[in-house]
DNA sequence: TATGAATGAGTTTTCATTCAT
DNA sequence: GATGAATGAAAACTCATTCAT
């Protein structure tokens, strides 16, 4: 059974993928769901809160998934392992349109920025953990924070996003993500495998 | 003797800076500047154009300090250091707002988009020139590709842009670049000092 | 019970009489209807479109007047008295004045142009009816193929409306119809009655 | 040698011709005819003007082709073949596409219509003066005024003209000057011939 | 003569949002 | 819960025209 509400943050889903957030009006979501466009307004107060609604569902599924891959996570190997296989999850998915989108609309709303922000911060924690735990095994957790190691994951994460997205091309994030692991396999006897 | 093209395009920096993209619209700008917003259209021809030029304006200035600090980078920590200066000077200087705006308004308009990706080109070949430098002279350059590293340079580049702008504050971007000049600082001794 | 579509409507086609095709604007239009202008986009889409419901509404009011008349023609005569009836009519009512605006206008507009020729269609078929059934009667319709007759005479029909328009004098028109009945009616005792 | 005012015309003739009316302003045609927009202003003062010179040069040139054609025509035979190869001219040349578009735009215009029609004036006393030599030979000239005739002609002229533009398509007129032609021949004999 | 720049009023259209039903 | 209608503000862009040079 699906709700109403949920239809609605569907609609809204397709249309960030398809049309971006410029095409996201609550005219075209309305008429992408087949629904009355007052009905957002009635669901969600504005469209903004819908369309964060709209991040917030993806992000809850994809949050799930990170949340078990990360877990077993130890050597650099199993995180590049695993963030790739990840960011190819995400791409596939349509999650990385939506947060680009979202991303890059907000930068410049003062009601829309903060709110993006604050459903960040999770996915830094996360990223937090993993590095630390790697980090932690190597030793070196004193000389490379994992929280300031962790933004930059993040942030890269986010750059690749929004420029594959802009090329609508991702053959380059794919070579990045080969050097990494070609890095880190050669950087894997320096430091000595843990498990 | 201030022509008035360059006034225009004064405005327009001036606005994306304050008002951000979605803000930067030919009235706005006009009643900034102080002049007509026709003037917009006879002078640029369309709004987007004039966007354009402003980027063009602020990354030529940017791009010539560029080109000079990276003609002597030769080690991982000089590497280091000049990114840090650059990026602090990027964000005083304002740049880093006017690039992060359009590249993030740019993700779902097609007339945006292409142009926004031509200009990031070059950014991507300065850091190349900078990486391979410094790769080569660590006998690095076969396994870490400098092309895919400088692509995820420049991707966390933005990425860090678009989080600080996004949160309005860049103690995190500093942490970070703190963390990347501590591990620099360790590894120096394990690969040796080049010159 | 008026519905708010048939109001603007209404108010399209005073506007056409009145200010003409270049002066009927959404905004000229809603002013006169006394309703927002961004209705005539929320019922019609675009203002074309407005305006061509409004010739559908009068063309249809003036269709149904000319199948009645239209009917009973049988001789030269009928025709020409028919026909003048019916020309004094349309002017009265205005239903002239905005054909010839709508027909004038589309003439470059690669949007409205064709849509004006599939209305003009119809016309030309009534036409065609009638002149058929005179000239079978007289047995000439082998010789004066009824569909071209029809053709000129609809061409005639909105030259004189173009130029009567252009005049703002319909005297010249009347003469025209005067000198056609009075051929008439010198043709008549030729051909001999058909009744 | 030709002067600026020429070229400026000839701009305004072709604009007319491959844009249309409402495609023809100062700007348009200044750059087609690679001239500053202001001279359209300095030359006519105003763009109405400057189309009106347009109209005007067209027509003198069709004028003195049709003053010689019409000079012998006795017959309604010699009418109606001069008829038609002049109208056959006429929309080689562009010249009717430039009447048809300035006489439609300027229907519901108060500072273009009386211009308009002052210029139709000469082509109903042209058309006039062979219907009359006609009518006279036949003796018809009291039951058939030829200047109500001739307008009427004139009227239907520019009806062809509007409907084939319309269409873009002029078989139909074709087909209406062979019926015109074929109705002809077979008065012929009934009238007997006057040579 | 000619031009580049400038202007104010105009255009169609889309938007988020509200409201009575 | 849901809907169709309505609104005011804003968008990009074009126009004829003027003016100083």
């Amino acid at each position: 059974m699906t709700t109403t509400k949920q239809r609605i943050v569907h609609a809204a889903l397709e249309t960030l993928k398809e049309e971006g957030f410029a095409g996201a009006s609550a005219r075209t979501i309305a008429k992408r769901g087949g629904f009355n466009q007052a009905l957002v307004f009635y669901h969600f107060g504005t469209v903004n809160d819908l369309l964060l609604a709209a991040l917030d569902e993806t992000s809850e599924t994809r949050m799930a998934k990170y949340r078990d891959a990360v877990h077993g996570i130890e050597t650099v190997d199993d995180a590049v392992r695993v963030a790739t296989d990840l960011y190819r999850e995400d791409l596939a998915s349509g999650h990385i349109t939506v947060l680009s989108e979202m991303m890059a609309a907000s930068s410049d709303r003062p009601d829309l920025g903060p709110e993006i922000v604050k459903r960040l911060e999770p996915w830094i924690a996360l990223a937090e953990d993993a590095i630390r735990s790697v980090l932690t095994n190597l030793g070196l957790e004193k000389i490379a924070p994992p929280r300031a190691i962790a933004y930059g994951v993040v942030a890269m994460y986010v750059g690749v996003d929004l420029l594959s997205h802009l090329e609508r091309d991702n053959t380059k994030a794919e070579a990045l993500f080969a050097a990494v692991t070609s890095v880190s396999d050669l950087a894997a006897p320096i430091f000595g495998s843990t498990s």
